[in-house]
DNA sequence: TTACGAAGTCAACAACCGTTGACAAAAATC
DNA sequence: GATTTTTGTCAACGGTTGTTGACTTCGTAA
């Protein structure tokens, strides 16, 4: 069950690609099952349900690498995975994509709303320390996902059309301001 | 047809509510119409489809407030009106909750994409001028709808729960850092 | 070779989707 | 009051949704 081209392997690749950028309710089953050249009938085999199928894309997601590097590398850490395709080879969907087209979904809302508060925010509240952590952590996620959300999802010209290098310059700047506030 | 109680003014009311905080793909037009308290029927008489109905909530939008103040109130203005709802008394929807909502939408991504760069970001970079306009625009957008976000959509508990008065703070901290970009 | 369990195929289901047309009720015009 | 126009009601349509169960095919162990 589990060899490289497997049919599970593949519904989990495109299950994921989809889900990850149209958003869990803007999916049907048999685009998935379409893209992975396999019966439909087989995600409720492999996966119990579509919910299933969803839910086994999340247990993919390691936690956020940007929580373990040290307090100088934080920043670069933490603006450099918003940009990481989850597959390093191939598709462009990450953890923070899938974030950002789940949550107005009106099925999965609540748990992607779950995972921002407790695998983000309040880890990198923690490491934060210093005097309004929470706040901190709030705005710096502000800054990444708002940039994210300016650069690919409503792909503002002055934004996705530059180089990665030079948006990610233009994060740390704004990020910078986030750290340094209510000192 | 204008009566303040028309079936059509229920039916944009109702539809302006549920597709701006839910996205058009979310929301059917028996939901609607539920919400309204007519027949389902009725949409197609008053606006011909599900997408003109949609469009019609589109047509109600006035251009953005922020672009007519002065220099030295713009970023005040810019602030207030990502809080503001669209409607003085009631509802939660506002227009930059609609591009939010609307934006993975597989429909309507296009059009709401095109709002964005057209009617914000591109007149915003105009009003600003100096050095890399369009870029220290797409900043002042990133970081509005990244604090919108965090606050009303990922409902993370540091921004969701203060008084809109220390939120509009924290964001136009940020804005000042967005706007002294590249100097 | 036989037997067995896993893997894949196919058709169908009930529910929901947007939309339509025939019809009844109500309002406005003459 | 009669006629016309507007407005609202109801049932149905073809299509899509997630899910299921009966079936065939395949690989492997006895």
């Amino acid at each position: 069950m589990s060899q490289p081209n497997s049919t599970r392997k593949k519904l989990l690749d495109a299950a994921r690609k989809l889900f990850w950028t149209r958003g869990y309710s803007n999916v049907s089953v048999r685009d998935i099952t379409k893209a992975a050249g396999v019966d439909v009938a087989l995600v409720s085999r492999y996966f119990g349900s579509k919910q299933g199928l969803f839910e086994a894309t999340l247990a993919e997601i390691a936690p956020w690498e940007a929580l373990d590097a040290s307090p100088d590398d934080l920043l670069a850490a933490a603006v450099a995975s918003f940009s990481k395709p989850f597959d390093p080879e191939g598709d462009q969907a990450n953890p923070f994509t899938m974030l950002l087209a789940n949550v107005i979904d009106p099925e999965m809302g609540d748990t992607v709303r779950g995972m921002v508060q407790h695998n983000l925010a309040d880890p990198l509240a923690r490491k934060l320390g210093g005097s309004n952590p929470d706040e901190r952590a709030a705005m710096l996620l502000a800054i990444l996902f708002g940039m994210a959300l300016m650069r690919k999802n409503f792909r503002i010209d002055a934004l996705s059309t530059k180089p990665l290098k030079e948006i990610e310059a233009q994060i740390h700047h704004l990020a910078v301001a986030a750290l340094q506030f209510g000192d």
